[in-house]
DNA sequence: TTCTCCAATCGAAGTTTGTCGATATGAGAG
DNA sequence: CTCTCATATCGACAAACTTCGATTGGAGAA
């Protein structure tokens, strides 16, 4: 029985959807190369950046920085917005407040 | 030339171990289990639990429960800290910073 | 339309991660 | 010391992830 310490049932502030999101988040930042991907757009003009930018500063093929590109879009870390040729990512509420 | 857009070398106001640091808590709480056993062990008595609490609350094995423990102490989120046969975790300035 | 350029998707290879059961360690009780 | 209980470590396996090169899609220019 654990010797008299609390087992309490624990949810803190967060509902089981919240938390799997919030997991989802983080998850999305914890790869140095979309964390450095996260703060080129943060730095670039506009807090935005487009694939043509962010490619040569990590050093890896464009495919590969589109895939992550995709995958923060997805945990709701950055926009998308394509003009002319180019798509432009841009951080979002949430990500602003995760990397404050 | 990218046309017009500027392409800046950008590290934001972090060096690049602090990013490295970053994305190594960033992994430990992308994962909903890790995340999960943060936010029990914020809810215990004192902010802190041991493994027998956690263990039985989220239904994994105690050596799984052990290993992400050990994982999110290694990140710098959780401090272990042993009395008597238990062993106490407790949130770290890092983790509260973080998941605030 | 055709050509060019930027970006997304696909398929595959290699690596890392999450999980378990079995075993080892370590601290108090007897 | 021996026994018991709480944790940690080990070895293994499947699932997920990162990355690449090759290909496809889409938008503007000629």
């Amino acid at each position: 029985m654990y010797d008299g310490r609390v087992a309490q049932t624990v949810s803190l502030t967060r509902s089981p959807k919240e938390v799997e999101k919030l997991a989802d988040q983080f998850r999305a930042l914890g790869d140095g190369t979309r964390l450095s991907l996260m703060m080129a757009v943060a730095a670039g003009e506009n807090a935005e950046a487009c694939v043509c930018d962010l490619t040569p500063e990590t050093g890896l093929a464009q495919s590969t920085v589109s895939h992550h590109l995709k995958l923060l879009v997805a945990a709701g870390l950055l926009t998308r917005s394509q003009r002319g040729k180019w798509a432009y990512y841009a951080l979002t509420k949430d990500a602003q407040k995760l990397l404050k």
